[in-house]
DNA sequence: TCAAATTATATTGTGCGCAATATAAAAATC
DNA sequence: GATTTTTATATTGCGCACAATATAATTTGA
């Protein structure tokens, strides 16, 4: 290849993966103010979604926790991340932390009262964060479905290895 | 709108974000072998790629250096991330800064030899991602034009507030 | 022309991400 | 059943991101 073929490929305007950083980004930046007001960071909040989505609205007493493993592998992130942000959000009241007394190597997690609570004020984040973006519906939609298709290529091409 | 509609866009699988975000780390995560191979991080490849777009192949003598304030600009990053960040890539030979002598708000930024040198070494990059992604290009080129349109609209909605 | 507003960068502090390492418990293998 | 291997979490350290604040230089404008 010649050079000018590689500087084609080395302008920053022609990088997928800057696209992709950049949005992601600023897209975060919109939840921020949401977020604020109900506490949460918004990687905190990709684990209140998980918590939300998996203890439904049972209270810690019925509710049996998950791993922290569990959490990292919906999320793709590890302890290193983990760990300190649940202690965080154990240290704000959302959650519990528990070893398990039938696998003392597990950690198991479950929402508390304030925690199930607090899902009532996030119920209108999602809506109102497209309704902010004044981005028309479908096109969303359809950018979703691509970049979720990519992810799964990319996390099967890693378990391969 | 009823509890089980709230619940649906709740769920972790339908955020928009969370898409992007997971991508966002995968792609960068999939750059890191290749850029370790030549010393430098995902972010300060960004800042690489401005600084050898935009000097071209002037030398240091030749090339009076962009501020602070333009690479920012064009990576949408601040100070508090750029200066130390700078700073790091000053002390790695890669860069020079210097406050510029007409206006001494300014810090003026350069490529030294070495960085300019370092853009040969960068040069097979962008078509290792590729080959290693494993992706149709044709798809992953689309999504590009559609991540950039997305910017584009958000960047424009700050710039009116 | 001088005070006020703006601009460019730096600093501080908090919270991720992630590699590398450590530790302890459970499972597998011999 | 003792040893090895694997698994789950924690810790440490570094480098971003970004809000908030500070500082100094320039520009604006009364």
């Amino acid at each position: 290849m010649d050079d000018d073929n590689a500087d084609f490929l080395l302008r920053l305007d022609n990088q997928f993966c800057f696209a992709l950083y950049a949005l992601s980004r600023k897209i975060t930046a919109e939840y921020r103010p949401l977020l604020d007001a109900i506490g949460l960071t918004y990687p905190q909040y990709l684990v209140m979604l998980v918590l939300w989505e998996v203890q439904g609205n049972a209270t810690s007493d019925e509710f049996p926790g998950v791993p922290v493993k569990f959490v990292g592998e919906r999320l793709l992130l590890d302890t290193g991340t983990l760990t300190p942000l649940l202690k965080r959000l154990e240290a704000n009241g959302l959650i519990q932390r528990k070893r398990s007394e039938t696998d003392e190597r597990e950690v198991r997690i479950r929402l508390t009262a304030a925690g199930l609570q607090l899902k009532e004020q996030a119920r209108q984040i999602p809506l109102q964060m497209l309704c902010n973006s004044g981005l028309p519906v479908d096109r969303v939609a359809a950018l979703q479905q691509e970049l979720r298709s990519l992810l799964s290529a990319v996390c099967e091409r890693d378990n391969e290895t």
